[in-house]
DNA sequence: TTGTATGCGTTATCAT
DNA sequence: ATGATAACGCATACAA
């Protein structure tokens, strides 16, 4: 007699069909067996509602089927957005998802690290800050938005590529001085190229700028200031403004309002990103487009496939422009 | 000559520190252990780099560690927040989590807590949809929302209450003839309890209302043709507005600006849920605000607590008001 | 083709 | 207090 509420075992269901335990293995994996065995195995593994124990798999075969991602938090939309995603193409992939907030720690993120290390997850997709992170060579990783070198694969929208874009559409779109709005460049990564894009694209459109770069430190009040610089005799002394990232530009776009000035006919903005309210309505500004969907696709094919022999470390997908109300539209 | 790449056992590091299994077992759980003995295994810990193969002692123990998270998406803020405190919740008692998206899918539902079954996770937290959904007796379960039954603790904001909040505050700005708008009634939830919580403080308060509820299927379209027709002599027939998530709100009040009719001063419009812009900047509207915190909170409370004897099935957490603009402030 | 036996990394129960 | 050894549930090489 066993004990009848213990977890269903491969045992049980090998002397439940009367079979043994390796039959019972090779019906639950699909390899060839006897049509008479199977039935009965199949029945037994119904009747004991039987169903197998992954970790027990995970150990022997070194691999669990999950994978981890690591992301600052989940209420940026961004972020939230994109691990939606990544969520989904690994579902589509038949892996299961270990999600690691960091909160933009870069204690927690090696600590996250170290501890998924061994054999708990078969791969890291990381959206990480520490420029420092120490991933060991055993673990498959795929980094967003920076490089980590050394054989780590990179994706990334193409932020130099935004940037430019957003100086040719506000030329385009009539500007004849613009600003260029951003914080936290303190950060090595991929994002801060929207920058040297931008200014490329200025450039090349002959378009006159001024920027205003905000250290970690410093607040958003900063950009008041500027803006409040700025405004002579009532007008702004721009007529166009990027900035960096959606988020600013809804702040900055606020920031206007207050002043009475008007969005878009007096100044227009474009932010970066592509937030949409509530995840499925309109943009928040007109903005750079990043193919987030793209982007976690990619990420999940570059970490499950095989390691080919030689492959880029960087993974720029195309950015778009939108229009979101806060630009004029394009005739 | 062992392999030198392999990932290093407890094996590898009682031979490397010369000392037996059992004694590094002691030492990594912390038990009582020689002196000497000690510091010999955690020489070879740190020279071998070993980590503990969780999944080893999850397959021993019987317990992963791990909680699963059944949730719709990660695009519609409000889920995208919850799930961020229930991560960290868990975080902070030493849990990983598994991230299930469902997509509001009952029979991915199902899926998922099959897959989930057994011994894989310690427990599963789940905000789902599934009328029928079978929840296996041996695997902690706590809800979101719905409840359902059976021993299943259900925790949700006190949906009731907020909805009769929702009408008080609506009388006390000085409304006189009120709308309530909903979807999604299809549901058995507790989000249901809105209406009645509505309907009850507009009687208290003998505020007049009328009511639209949109069927499944029903596209936000009929909120247009529902306020149109309410329009009239270029005035609506109402003076406030409850609509029973911000995202309506936000439909609503655009469809309102469309109309000219202005926002808060002709009509004052309340929705709920508490979601943020951007996650962290201003309400989106005046609303009713879930504690999503504390209900994340409690939810990993009670999936960890050590099973208490009779324990209530519906936990019910207060709301509270916040004026995001779409009201008149209170004096 | 089916059954048997061993090992995966860890914990826990024994002797020592 | 420490060391040997038997499980935990599954996969697989090997023997039948």
């Amino acid at each position: 007699m066993k004990k009848s509420n213990a977890i269903p075992t491969m045992k049980d269901v090998a002397s439940e069909a009367g079979v043994s335990l390796g039959t019972v293995s090779k019906v639950v994996n699909g390899l060839p067996v006897g049509e008479i065995y199977k039935t009965k195995v199949e029945e037994a593994i119904r009747k004991l509602n039987y169903h197998v124990n992954s970790y027990a798999q995970g150990l022997k075969a070194g691999k669990t089927g999950t994978i981890a991602l690591l992301i600052p938090n989940l209420w940026d939309p961004f972020f939230s957005v994109l691990t939606h995603h990544i969520n989904r193409a690994l579902q589509a992939r038949q892996y299961r998802m270990l999600l690691c907030t960091t909160d933009f720690n870069a204690a927690q993120e090696q600590e996250y690290v170290t501890m998924l290390q061994n054999n708990k997850v078969d791969g890291i997709i990381g959206l990480t800050c520490n420029p420092a992170l120490a991933v060991p060579e055993s673990i498959p990783f795929v980094s967003i938005d920076r490089s980590m070198g050394s054989g780590i694969p990179c994706v990334a929208c193409d932020n130099f590529m935004g940037g430019q874009l957003a100086a040719e559409k506000l030329a385009d779109l009539g500007c004849r001085r613009v600003a260029f709005l951003r914080t936290g460049s303190s950060l090595a990564n991929e994002p801060n190229k929207r920058k040297a894009g931008f200014e490329n694209g200025c450039l090349s459109r002959k378009l006159k700028y001024e920027m205003l770069i905000l250290g970690d430190e410093e607040s958003y009040d900063k950009f008041d200031a500027f803006l409040t610089e700025h405004k002579i005799d009532g007008k702004l002394s721009f007529d166009g403004i990027f900035c960096v990232t959606d988020k600013i530009a809804r702040y900055v776009i606020n920031v206007l309002k207050k002043m009475n000035i008007r969005v878009p006919e007096d100044v227009q903005v474009i932010g970066f990103d592509g937030i949409r309210q509530l995840g499925d309505f309109d943009y928040l500004c007109s903005t750079i487009v990043q193919p987030v969907q793209e982007m976690a696709q990619l990420c999940v094919d570059l970490l499950l496939q095989e390691a080919s022999p030689a492959r880029p470390q960087l993974y720029c997908l195309p950015v778009s422009y939108v229009c979101g109300g806060t630009t004029r539209e394009i005739t």
